[in-house]
Parts: C-alpha cells; sequence; structure tokens
DNA sequence: TTGAAAGCGCTAACAG
DNA sequence: CTGTTAGCGCTTTCAA
C-alpha cells in the first residue's frame, strides 16, 4: 500500500534506522546523510506510520476528551480552546461523548487501559471516588475541566463566587424577593451556587426562604431548558408573593424561564428581573445579564497542563478556578449599549 | 506496565494464539479453553492494546471527522448523531477542526497518509478537485456532509429546495419585496440558495432585483452574524424602497440581522418579515421562522455509509440529498401556539 | 556515524 | 483445536 521506512531506505541507500533518526531529529545522523534521507522522503511522500511508531515509542499522540452532550452547547468553547492547543503539541483527539445510556466510566476504563491514548480530558463530569483513585495510583494523566476532585488535577469556576455576584447584582438593583432555580444538588456546581446565594442573601441580611428555591427535577440534571420552564412556572404561581427577581443556575434554564415568563404575559425586567449562569452564545440574543466562564482559557489550560503531565515536566497536582465575571445585559433592567 | 497478551497465556496455560483467539470470537477454538482464557482475561482485566491490534490488524478502528469551528454551533447536532452512530461500531472518533489558519488540507494529507484512521467525515468544507482524485483513486473511505463532489461520497440537504421553499412561503404571506442576505458564493450551499431564491420569484413573476440581494463579505465564509448584522443594514438603508421580507441564508446571519432591525426601531414581522435557514437551537428563542435541517440523522447516515465503505460492504458512489422542512415560528408574522 | 537486529503487543498463517 | 512463528512499521540498543 503506501511506502514504508524500508521503500525510504532502500531509495535512499541507508538504513531504516538512519531513515528513523532523520526523522526524529536524532543527532546521531551526519548532515549529508541527512538531507539523503530527506530528499527520498519528500520524494516518496512518505509519513510514519502512526500506530507503528506510537508502538515502538509506547505512546499515542492522542488524547480522549470526555464530554457530556446532553449539558447543551457550553462545551463547544471549550471544546475550542482544546482542540486549537492540542494541535500546537502535535497531538490529536478522540473524542467521546457521554449521553444517558452510556456511562462515563465505560470511556474511564477504556482510556485507562486499553493505550489508544497518553491522557484523558474529562468535561464537566463527575468522577467517583474509585476511578479517581484508580488514576492518580495509575499516574495515568487526567485532567478534570469544570468537575473537581481532590485528588486529581482539576480546573473549574468560582462557581461559588459567581453566584454570589449575580445575587449581589440583583439586590444593588433593589430586589429583595430573590428566587434562585437551580439544578439537581448531586453536580458540584449546583451546591456551590446554592451556596453563593445564600451568602449574598446573608451578607445582605435578606432571608432565605426555601419556596424561592427551585431544586429542578426534569431531565438529566436539571440543567436544560424544560427544568428552567417548569421552575420558573412554580415560582409564578406564587402570586402576589413571587419574587421579583431570580437568580438561574444556567443560561439554558434561563431560556426556558423566559418563555414560562411570557407566557405568563409578564415582562422581564419591569416585572421580574432575571440573572443566568455560563454565557452560552443565546444569552447574548435573549439580552440576558449572566455570568460569563472563560471556556475557551479553560481548554486551552487543561491542555497545558495534561501536556505537562504527559511529558512527565510537572507531575505536582494542580488546581485552577477561573473566576466568572458579570455580563449585564438587558434582563435586570440595566441596558447598555450594545455591543455589534 | 499493564498485562500482555503473555500475561494472559501464561496465566490460562495456553499459547497466545488460543489467546488472541477466545479474545476475536474465532471458532478455530474449543468452548472449554475459551472459558479458561476469558476466566484469566477477567481476572487481569486485560484489555488489548489498541495499537498492536491495529497494527497487526491493518484497522485503527478510528475515524476521523473534520469540522469547521467558524461555521457556528449547527454542526453539533451533526456530532450527536456522528457519535451515537460511531459507538454502535465500537469505533472511535477523532475530531479535527479548521478555523482560519489550519486548512482542510492539512487534516486531508494527514487523514489520507498517517494511517491513523479507517475513514473520514468531512464536514461542510469544501474539498478540491486533486484531493477528490486522490481519495478516489485510493479507495480511502471518505463521505462528505453538507458539502458536494461529484466523485465523492456525499450526504448533503436540498439547499435549493429549502430555499425555495422559504421564498416561496414568503410570497404567499403577501410579500413582494423580498431581498435575501447570502453567504459567499464560493459555498457551494450559498450558491443553490441563491438559486432556490430566485427561482421562487421566477415562479410568482417577481421579478428579482438586484439590490436586494446581499452578498456578505464579512468574515470567513459570510456564514456569521456580523454578516448578517451589516447586510441587514444595507438592506435598511434602501428606505422606503426596501424590502418587505428578508429570506436570510442561515440563522446565525438572521441573528444578526435581527439585532440590526431592533437598532433601527423596526419590528418583526410588522415592518419587516424573515425567514432564515439551518433551524439551530438558537432559532427557536429567537421565534425565527427557517428551514429545518436534520442534522442528526444526516450524522448517523454519514456514518452508516462510511462504515460500509470501511467494511468493503458497498463500494458503490452514493449521494443522498435530505429535504428540508420549513419550521414556522413567529418571525413572519404567523404565531403558533408555543410548544414548551 | 551507521547498519543490523531486537523488540513494542497483537493477528494470522502454518504446522501439528 | 492448539502452539509456534512470522510479520505489521517503527524506535532503539548494540556492535562495527
Amino acid at each position: 500500500m503506501s511506502d514504508t521506512i524500508y521503500d525510504v531506505a532502500k531509495k535512499a541507500g541507508v538504513g531504516i534506522g538512519t531513515v528513523s533518526r532523520a526523522i526524529n531529529n536524532n543527532p546521531k545522523i551526519s548532515p549529508q546523510t541527512k538531507i539523503k534521507v530527506l530528499k527520498a522522503i519528500n520524494e516518496l511522500k512518505y509519513q510514519p506510520h502512526a500506530l507503528a511508531q506510537g508502538l515502538a515509542r509506547k505512546k499515542t499522540s492522542m488524547v480522549a476528551t470526555i464530554v457530556p452532550f446532553f449539558t447543551g452547547y457550553f462545551f463547544v468553547e471549550l471544546l475550542r480552546g482544546i482542540q486549537q492547543e492540542i494541535s500546537k503539541y502535535r497531538y490529536n483527539l478522540i473524542l467521546y461523548s457521554v449521553d444517558q445510556t452510556n456511562k462515563t466510566e465505560t470511556f474511564l476504563e477504556k482510556t485507562l487501559r486499553e493505550n489508544r491514548v497518553d491522557g484523558t480530558l474529562l468535561i464537566s463530569l463527575r468522577i467517583n471516588d474509585k476511578y479517581a483513585k484508580k488514576f492518580s495510583d495509575s499516574n495515568f494523566p487526567i485532567v478534570l475541566v469544570d468537575s473537581y476532585h481532590p485528588d486529581l488535577d482539576s480546573i473549574t469556576v468560582e462557581n461559588k463566587q459567581g453566584a454570589y455576584v449575580a445575587t449581589q447584582h440583583l439586590i444593588q438593583l433593589g430586589h429583595t424577593k430573590i428566587g434562585m432555580i437551580n439544578g439537581q444538588l448531586k453536580s458540584s456546581p449546583a451546591q456551590l451556587r446554592l451556596e453563593g446565594y445564600k451568602k449574598a442573601l446573608r451578607d445582605n441580611n435578606i432571608l432565605f426562604k426555601e419556596k424561592y428555591l427551585i431544586i429542578s427535577d426534569s431531565g438529566q440534571d436539571g440543567f436544560n431548558r424544560e427544568a428552567g420552564y417548569q421552575g420558573m412556572k412554580r415560582l409564578l404561581e406564587l402570586g402576589d408573593n413571587k419574587p421579583t427577581a431570580v437568580f438561574i443556575s444556567s443560561d439554558i434554564q434561563a431560556a426556558g424561564a423566559i418563555r414560562a415568563i411570557q407566557e405568563y404575559g409578564l415582562k422581564i425586567p419591569e416585572d421580574i428581573a432575571i440573572v443566568g449562569f455560563d454565557d452560552i452564545e443565546m444569552a447574548e440574543y435573549l439580552g440576558l445579564t449572566t455570568m460569563h466562564q472563560p471556556m475557551f482559557e479553560m481548554g486551552k489550560l487543561a491542555v497545558q497542563r495534561l501536556m505537562a503531565k504527559i511529558s512527565g515536566e510537572d507531575s505536582r497536582k494542580f488546581k485552577k478556578s477561573f473566576l466568572t465575571n458579570l455580563v449585564i445585559r438587558e434582563s435586570c433592567g440595566f441596558s447598555r449599549k450594545m455591543p455589534t
């Protein structure tokens, strides 16, 4: 089929070892022969067989990225960052997506034992202690993104701070009846965002009211449109006692919530102000004030850390948490000049 | 490091050939020994080394998917379909993304010569004749999705029909001054959508006016927000002569166009009706009437065809074009009961 | 420096 | 049926 290292060797009139040295920038080769070999390589348009190289080198030049597809579109930015950075290292990305039917662990197991990849990136997905320990013990490179485990490298976002800022923003605007629509508490971002919300209330001497807190129970993890829609409906059914502002723990839920508000014939922000979390692309079109997560940067950093692990340059545990920042649009009553 | 086939063989007290047979469901093995081997495999939690397997079998169990990230979010659905289907075949997906700095051809070359994958899926990206011929000649499995080349398998969408239906819809609503905002004509979807638009006008005895046609010139290929924003501005600057309805060749451009319309203080659909193309998730929130493309199904089919090629079951050229269908929301003056 | 040869871990052909 | 052996295409000693 395609040419092998033997074809190149023959053409250049050298041994295969020499060809290999030429390819791998091995110094143990004279300039002349190197040129000769390179010439043969060019003429044959020879490319080393990736698998054979991988087998011999004991490294694959591939990393796995496991993402949850049901999470919505917010990981796209992350993926862009990952891709861009990964190609700098001349690595390839294998994408595994997890949905309700496939469990994360299948892929973790695969990634760990099949030797197909040199490392893995786990996105927005929980890893249980058993696997965390496995990875940790085996020293197999892994970094968690938008997920946290004490034993592993992780890159996260300041969920608590973000929720605090979001809630604080509502308070500064004069609101005191502030609700929250959250995802399932089994996810740690959901827990932390709840903490931030509560802390902001407390710091401002506003009493936390159970009835103002909605924990979505629809769908996978509650971070979806339908959940936001239902959640807001429940809040609106409180009638005169309903909150005048709501912190919603994801933009996608906020989108559903907006629909519910519209169906009730209410207006945003006059009747009810909302602030979201994530800053997905859609947020701009919804005019949604929200907490921006630097997904692209997180993706980049994740790759850098993973590469440091793979190359063995740096084996220390690494934890980084990015701050989120408030993006003010129209859903809280502010109206800044729109950027195009 | 991790166990090899030799460890299993030793443990089971058989030769490595027998282990291999057990793994690969080779019939030339007695049930008893197979059980014995499988037991050893389980105890060792042995997993065959993917690269070694690939090298020996001359197949990698991986396919490459090359996507343009600048195209926006519409390929996410496609990716979901691809992923879901690919895992049924126990294949892995390598994702390459092309942006302005990397050219498609780098990846095509890689995919073709590096033997890292058994086949490739090219998404929404043009392939030049030279490469098309290369792939065609080499018999290397490739299928184009949302892109077309006569020499290769391709799965597309009926762009012309879609544009026709979209324009026709506007005409039926009574519009006669109908504009179009299109992407760069170098992309074939853009060309075909223009044809469909023109044909609809012609069939209804409406004169095509050059001034009503905007070819976006901003950004990569014109299929982006900014392009839609600028395009709509130019249309609105026509003043009283401006169109009363516009067919916009992608939802993402429509999003930009909507912004422009709002800035002019005009209302949709009263002052100007618009219909988009793609039906990306955001369209629902924009209340955008648009042409829906069955991305998920396209992704599935693409994988099925690719696998048929890889397995050699079917080597005929395959062309399939999916119909798009009109999704009526609010941007044209219809208002159907909202689905939640 | 260079060529030859020994793996990397597996599959498949070949004897038995 | 089963064990042995020869590759798959490359990297990396080891002598020369």
